[in-house]
DNA sequence: AAAATTTCTTTACGCGCGTAAAATTTTTAT
DNA sequence: ATAAAAATTTTACGCGCGTAAAGAAATTTT
């Protein structure tokens, strides 16, 4: 695509943005020898005041760019960053991500976005092109049930990974997540001080890990209330968690399922696709008079607002969570590895008009 | 991370997953000439099928894995593919790479995913830094208005570019995306033969080129059914299009600005923050007796499914699109340059309940 | 079976840069 | 101004692989 002069003898300044191919022209050009240039790519602060002066000029008119490959090569450890994403398709999952890349190029990394798409074998993939990245670390949220738990243990062996949002036993070099136990417990209390006691709706088998954790801090949380707890497991596999909440929904519904007047979801998925559920069998949702129901949902999906009625739900602190999870990577990069350590935050309830 | 043992004279088969350093270790231990093994990992095919066999049956064993950074050195063209979309946090955008990323693989290539997260200054970093990948095409979705257009354009120059999505002068190698024009004459058709003609709903400074296609569209669509044209334009910058629609719904509701019961929305973004407003103003949307308003959305959104009521949107075909552009990208590539063309895809009717 | 063809091996060079060691220059301290 | 410290230049090697050329071996054709 670039058309190049071979013989450039004529004259340098008549074009002043030849193209150079290497550091070695690059340098030349500037009369600075390569090493000091080398040393000035990987940090502009370790030569002097005046000849990072001129290399910066230089590479203002004559935009070079060292060979990423090459570079690469070289450098025992790399500046990337893996991230690595259940289901980029998820706003959730999306916005998270977000976060976390913006972290990674403010430290100085380059971070590269990957979505196993919600299947075990993609993320196998990923693990193993990653490999081949020789990133300096990985942010990896794991598919959770569906993962092979060998290869996850495998890479985390070879590479330096943190893994965030849903644990897998004590893999890696930490975890950082949401407070699961305490999301329900939160939000159940908020409804059992509102109104009657939560019925607790969720997938019979998730495939995020959290959802066990959840179920069992409703359990208790009933239990510490003495109101009896019901839990509706509704099926379906997969990601498609809308489908499956108002699928199941319907069928719940259909059988007058839920005991009290309070449904509190185990994800907000989970909980708009019985909110469109109640919709299409006419049941009016929210806290106000001639409202039949109340729902509940937990994450703070970003789409949670926009339900009718907008959704009650618990939400995860996405920046705290990003934040914990890159810092604590990024220190284990610069060598300061602690033992494995479970950081789980606590999230904020999110009121409005659903329960 | 990797412990090796500087002395293995002691044995080869106590441990048999020795780690292998590079390709002339892995072809030693196989007893194959390094430039052969080189030529299998160019071409698996190009190789005699007993070779071959040797060494995927050692591949299966020692996980030995080429040098991605030796590897692109030294090609001149990789088989990295770049694809780019403005916001990867919608999950329209997210659901299109997905689709993208999956035809990459099948096709042999090596795709990367990134969002300009709706930033300007984000999508020219990312071009640039698509630059040093040597990526062999990219697949881009400009952010349009708000673009770069010259570093688009030099990008463009230096890149095998396909844009999709939305168009921005004719650029790169070729466009692909939906027919803007057909989309908003065929819902506008639809609505006018089944109520009151339509309203338009949009933002008055739409980040996306193609609202003007739609917008012009709608007032060609009311020309021929001889119907009065309304077009309400709401203010807000940014992407955060259902907090926009939201509230200039609000505003435009309060102020009665909508002179028939029917609103077609620029975007289903749009559509489901006016739901939302509705919702608020305790107003009935639905083509059912006593609803006061019907909303039809264009894009077939991910989401549009659960909105309550459903939403009425005319899709995007997904599928179609996203294989145009990739079939063209891998042509460009291997040399099959067509001159520039505009492809532009018709979408579907969905009907739902909202209209 | 011999000849023609294909595939493989050997040898060798280069890609663009990191990086180490020693010599030299510049800057800072005395 | 002189000595000490810091930064830079020179020189030189290596990273892991692509790739080209020429000869050797295996395969296919006649």
């Amino acid at each position: 695509m670039v058309v190049e002069s071979k013989t450039n003898d004529t004259g340098q300044d008549d074009m002043d943005k030849l193209k150079i191919r290497n550091m070695e022209e690059f340098a030349k050009l500037i009369g600075i020898s390569r090493p000091t240039v080398s040393k000035f790519f990987n940090d502009p602060e370790s030569v002097r005041p005046k000849t990072r002066a001129q290399i910066e000029q230089a590479l203002a008119q004559h935009d070079y760019r060292p060979n990423m490959y090459a570079v690469n090569q070289n450098r025992k450890l790399t500046k990337n960053v893996g991230i690595v994403v259940p289901l980029l398709v998820d706003p959730y999952f999306a916005e998270i991500a977000r976060n976390l890349e913006q972290r990674c190029i403010d430290a100085g990394y380059h971070p590269t976005l990957y979505s196993a798409h919600g299947t075990p074998s993609h993320e196998v993939e990923i693990l193993d092109n990653l490999r081949s990245l020789k990133p300096a670390g990985v942010l990896l949220a794991p598919l959770g049930r569906a993962s092979d738990r060998q290869a996850l243990e495998k890479f985390c062996a070879d590479v330096p990974t943190l893994i965030f949002d849903s644990s897998v036993d004590e893999i890696g070099l930490a975890f950082v997540g949401s407070d699961n136990v305490q999301f329900t417990a939160h939000i159940s209390d908020y409804l059992c001080r509102t109104g009657e006691p939560p019925c607790f709706f969720e997938m019979k088998t998730p495939a995020n890990p959290n959802a066990h954790r959840r179920r069992q801090s409703y359990l208790n949380a009933m239990d510490r209330f003495g109101y009896p707890a019901q839990v509706i497991s509704v099926d379906g596999e997969g990601w498609e968690l809308e489908e499956i909440g108002r699928l199941g929904g319907h069928d719940a519904l259909a059988r007058n399922a839920f005991s009290t007047n309070t449904i509190l979801c185990s994800n907000d998925r989970l909980a708009i696709g019985l909110l469109t559920a109640c919709f299409e069998r006419g049941i009016r949702v929210g806290r106000d008079e001639g409202c039949a129901l109340r729902i509940a949902g937990q994450d703070g999906h970003p789409h949670s607002r926009y339900t009718c009625p907008p959704l009650t739900t618990i939400s995860h602190d996405y920046d705290a969570v990003s934040k914990a999870a890159a810092l604590a990577l990024f220190a284990a990069i610069d060598g300061n590895v602690a033992p494995w350590k479970s950081t789980r935050l606590e999230g904020k309830l999110i009121l409005r008009s659903s329960a």
